[in-house]
RNA sequence: GCCCGGAUGGUGGAAUCGGUAGACACGCAGGACUUAAAAUCCUGUGGCCAGUUAAACGGCUGUGCGGGUUCAAGUCCCGCUCCGGGUACCA
């Protein structure tokens, strides 16, 4: 029989629909729930993108399994659908950014549809729907109303917080301003990044290293705008320690280590020499004070102002302000010379009363630790650095653990930086009374902390790069705040029952020139006037686009209450999420924000897991072929032709090079995948995506490739098709032994989520069959079942046309059994000094003693041997011989 | 600069625990079928070198580079090169 693929997927995806094959119950009586979960897509205007079938084909195939297997599985799909191209469309266009996400999703639900993946489409959900967006701003109130009791080490309600004896005594106002200070949300003033095109304020994360915006590639500036912040890094303990426990790739749990960034070391204080005020510093290696020469203050430092001496005024004024114009790759760039200037002040290094230089430099960021550093040249290469430039003192403190007598030597006189362990010298103070000399890097710390915490000069400190995150967005198209900022400065949330606090209709989608988002215009929606007449402004700001990813696993497993964010029994019975895949762009910030604000929801008792994702995979992004001359310019692909298996420019017949590169618009090498589910089925696509190579690399699309599985289906289908390739009775003993292997195989590979394996088993199976000509209904039965979760329409149809007429879908998966894969002998390599000479089949059971006198006595091992006794001869039993001749 | 990945035939990749390198697929070459093409099927296919009428077959070499450990290394260790991704000079 014919292949017909497109009559074939259209009439099993429309069963599908109609039967609601893939309804999720809540069955809490079936122990064995799976909860697969891709990242849920942004619908972007271009549709979808070959990247996208990847994740979602390997979820899927997991999803068929699991519910093959007896598992109640949860595979739900909805639509991260706040954003700017809707908003920008809206600008230019007047069209509500509502219809414009309509007509997206409409477009990506149609396409995702098309692919045959086993959704439950009653649970998809929106995040731009009030009624999602309602618990969105539900979990602010909650984030805003909770502190974090360091004591414990978890979040608690508002109304827990203790107030200070003196903050009581000191009126309302006190108590108000206290409480604030401990909320994990709080609006304040901050130093934003001011992108002048989108007219919009952009995180530090989204400010890429050369100083422009991630979405629109111009230069950003800075300016202080009001801005709703997340204390973060109040959770960097608890998201560092919860790592441990995730099955996730190792290499994403190191990200997300070192962006939480943990270091431990001390506070130092610094008293300024004729002055009250002191300079306070953590430093990872307070081991180092008697090589401190120097202070350095960031530009930013509040202390700037005050240590700078009349007469250096107007020069550190002129640094600050170059500073505060550098990008952030102007002020990071390693390349670049170190800058800085002397503030004229002088601080006193505690460990021996030694006046030493205050001086401010743009390599100190006040983002990081206190915004000052104590400078140690001898054992920090940067400090060494700008010690050589300024002519700074260097003073080595520790003889080098070195072999080199000439480093050493250099070592000693400072002429050379060195960062590593030793014993130190110089490092004592009669006055003071410490003394750590002859003692190595780690005692060193642990007596140089013990003495600053004794004499209150300082104390062990740990500190994290995370930093509070940036939590608003001066756009329409997003959640708005549920806040409202009163007159007499008060600032209340809204209660639960005035939610969803809706986006009023606008006019204009312009945003102000002042930074205001496009809200401010909506005039009748920001007034309101309390009870008592007090007159109050809502919030204006949106929540940026993390906010509704951050917790829609959370509704997917009750999409549809409207009393609750979600049924907290149905919640015990689905979470952890049990698999989550999605692109590795998402490797730190959706993955962290989304965990803070699950921990957040766990020490409130709202969630009943202390992590949302158990396991996490990161598929690899999906390349494509592109051409460039010999010079390095990329050609378009459609100015490009073949022959021959080279490549040449179709104008100036020039042979080009093929090279790997992403999908762009410029190259033309765009892969849409309505135009491969238009040629070869949406099943050929599917098996394509897992067949190209391991989910995790990045690889380049071939559409020979999709010829390739193409034909394996072809195949399949008519050989499985054929009535009369179909027998009862007895099957063959080696189509058995493969069969069982197949099933052995792929079981072990969807497990492991190595379906280009698993494919390639299949296809042997298949080689194998058709090569035989025959198999029993039994075996053509059983290999549909393993094939059906790879290319699930063309299964259905194969299974329907053996006579049932009942959907594959819940089919229990095939049991493989050990005792058709016994093997009695073994064809056993036999090599010579680890080459391989010859093969030998041996029975499995014969002992090492009888193998070795096989092998030596065998005629061919005479012209290997040259008459000499083997040495040894290893024998691994079902692998390999091994004979040892010297 | 730092961090995280990676490098295997003409191409995508396989080798899951240190044990036969190149599974499976593409491409290419040859053949069958056909008036022809497509489709399909069959055969061959890492490189180099031999010999025999021919075939089976034989030898050397080979997983980015240089070392090392081991009976045995694509796999482990040390030192590099190049490519990709991330990046906040993090004290």
């Amino acid at each position: 029989m014919e292949y017909k693929f497109r009559e074939i997927e259209k009439k099993w995806q429309k069963y599908w629909e109609d039967n609601k094959t893939f309804k999720t119950f809540d069955d809490f009586s079936n122990p064995k729930k799976f909860y697969v979960l891709d990242m849920f897509p942004y619908p972007s205007g271009a549709g979808l993108h070959v990247g996208h079938p990847e994740g979602y084909t390997a979820t899927d195939i997991v999803a068929r399994y699991k519910r093959m297997k007896g598992y109640n599985v949860l595979h739900p799909m909805g639509w991260d659908a706040f954003g700017l191209p809707a908003e920008q469309y809206a600008i230019q266009t007047g069209t509500h950014p509502a219809i414009t996400t309509k007509k997206n999703c409409d477009t990506f639900r149609r396409q995702i549809k098309e692919l045959g993946l086993s959704y439950d489409w009653d649970r998809e959900i929106n995040t731009t729907d009030p009624e999602y967006y309602k618990w969105t701003q539900w979990i602010f109130i909650k984030i805003y109303n909770t502190w974090f009791d360091e004591k414990a080490g978890k979040g608690r309600p508002i109304s827990e917080l203790p107030i200070p004896e003196e903050v009581k005594n000191a009126g309302p106002e006190a108590i108000r301003k206290y409480i604030d200070s401990k909320r994990l949300a709080y609006y304040d003033d901050a130093q934003v990044w001011w992108c002048p095109e989108c007219k919009i304020v952009c995180a530090n994360e989204e400010v890429l290293s050369d100083g422009s915006h991630e979405k629109c590639g111009n230069l950003v500036e800075k300016r202080k705008l009001k801005q709703w912040m997340l204390r973060i890094p109040l959770y960097a303990e608890r998201l560092l320690q919860g790592i441990e426990s995730l099955d996730w790739p190792e290499g994403i749990k190191e990200m997300q280590r070192n962006w939480i960034g943990r270091s431990t070391g001390a506070e130092v204080d610094f008293p300024v020499e004729n002055s009250d005020e002191k300079i306070t510093v953590f430093t990872t290696r307070p081991d180092t004070l008697f090589g401190a020469t120097y202070m350095v203050l960031s530009p930013e430092h509040p202390l700037v102002e005050k240590l700078t001496t009349p007469s250096r005024k107007s020069e550190v004024e002129e640094y600050i302000k170059a500073a505060s114009l550098k990008s952030d790759l102007e002020r990071t760039d390693l390349s670049k010379e170190k800058t800085g200037v002397f503030s004229g002040s002088y601080a006193i290094n505690p460990v021996n009363l030694q006046k030493i230089p205050v001086w401010i430099a743009d390599y100190v960021l006040m983002g990081y630790g206190t915004g000052a550093i104590m400078a140690v040249p001898a054992h920090d290469t940067r400090d060494f650095e700008f010690a050589q430039k300024f002519n700074l003192p260097i003073v080595c403190i520790m003889d080098p653990d070195t072999s080199d007598a000439e480093q050493r030597k250099r070592v000693l006189e400072g002429h050379e930086c060195w960062t590593e362990d030793g014993r130190y010298i110089n490092s004592a103070d009669k006055t003071t009374g410490i003394d750590i000399n002859g003692l190595n890097k780690e005692a060193g710390i642990a007596k140089m902390i013990a003495w600053l915490e004794e004499k209150k000069l300082g104390r062990a400190k740990v500190n994290y790069k995370l930093r509070d995150w940036l939590f608003s967005r001066q756009r329409y198209w997003g959640e708005p705040f549920p806040v409202i900022h009163w007159e007499d400065g008060e600032i209340t949330v809204l209660d639960e029952k005035e939610l969803p606090l809706e986006l009023p209709p606008l006019e204009k989608y312009q945003p102000g020139e002042s930074g205001e988002s496009p809200l401010a215009n909506a005039t009748d929606w920001i007034t309101v006037t309390d009870a008592r007449g007090r007159k109050g402004r809502r919030e204006t700001n949106t929540m940026p686009q993390w906010a509704g990813s951050c917790w829609y696993y959370l509704r997917f497993i009750d999409p549809k209450n409207k009393e609750a964010i979600f049924d907290p029994a149905k919640e015990k019975y689905w979470m952890p999420v049990d698999l989550y895949i999605g692109g590795a762009e998402h490797a730190v910030l959706h993955l962290l924000y989304s965990r803070f604000w699950h921990k957040v929801l766990y020490d409130l008792g709202i969630v009943s897991t202390d992590e949302p994702y158990q396991k996490l995979f990161n598929q690899g992004m999906i390349l494509a072929y592109a051409y460039e001359t010999d010079k390095g310019a990329k050609i378009a692909s459609d100015m490009v032709v073949e022959k021959e298996g080279k490549y040449f420019h179709k104008e100036t017949g020039e042979e080009l090079r093929q090279i790997v590169a992403k999908m762009s618009k410029t190259l033309k090498n765009v892969v849409n995948p309505d135009d491969v589910v238009k040629k070869y089925g949406a099943d050929s696509l599917r098996l394509y995506e897992m067949f190209m190579g391991p989910l995790e690399a990045t690889k380049p699309w071939d559409d020979k490739g999709v010829k390739g599985v193409f034909g394996f289906l072809n195949k399949t289908f008519r050989f499985l098709s054929e009535k009369n390739n179909i027998t009862e009775g007895e099957e063959d003993s080696e189509v058995i032994k493969a069969l069982h292997q197949t099933i052995k195989k792929v079981g072990n590979d969807i497990e492991n989520l190595r379906f280009n394996t698993a494919i390639s088993a299949m296809m042997i199976f298949i080689n194998l069959a058709t090569k035989k000509g025959k198999i029993t209904r039994r075996t053509a039965e059983t290999f549909i079942k393993i094939l059906s979760p790879f290319a699930p329409h063309l299964a259905e149809e194969l299974w329907n046309l053996a006579g049932h007429n009942k959907t594959i879908a819940y089919e229990p998966w095939p049991e493989y059994n050990e005792e058709y894969l016994k093997e009695d002998t073994f064809e056993y390599p036999v090599s010579f000094n680890g080459k391989l000479r010859f093969k030998l089949e041996l029975p499995l059971s014969m002992d090492k003693e009888e193998i070795v006198d096989r092998v030596v006595s065998d005629p061919r091992s005479a012209k290997w041997l040259s008459g000499k006794k083997p040495e040894n001869v290893i024998v691994v039993p079902g692998k390999i011989i091994n004979v040892v001749v010297r």
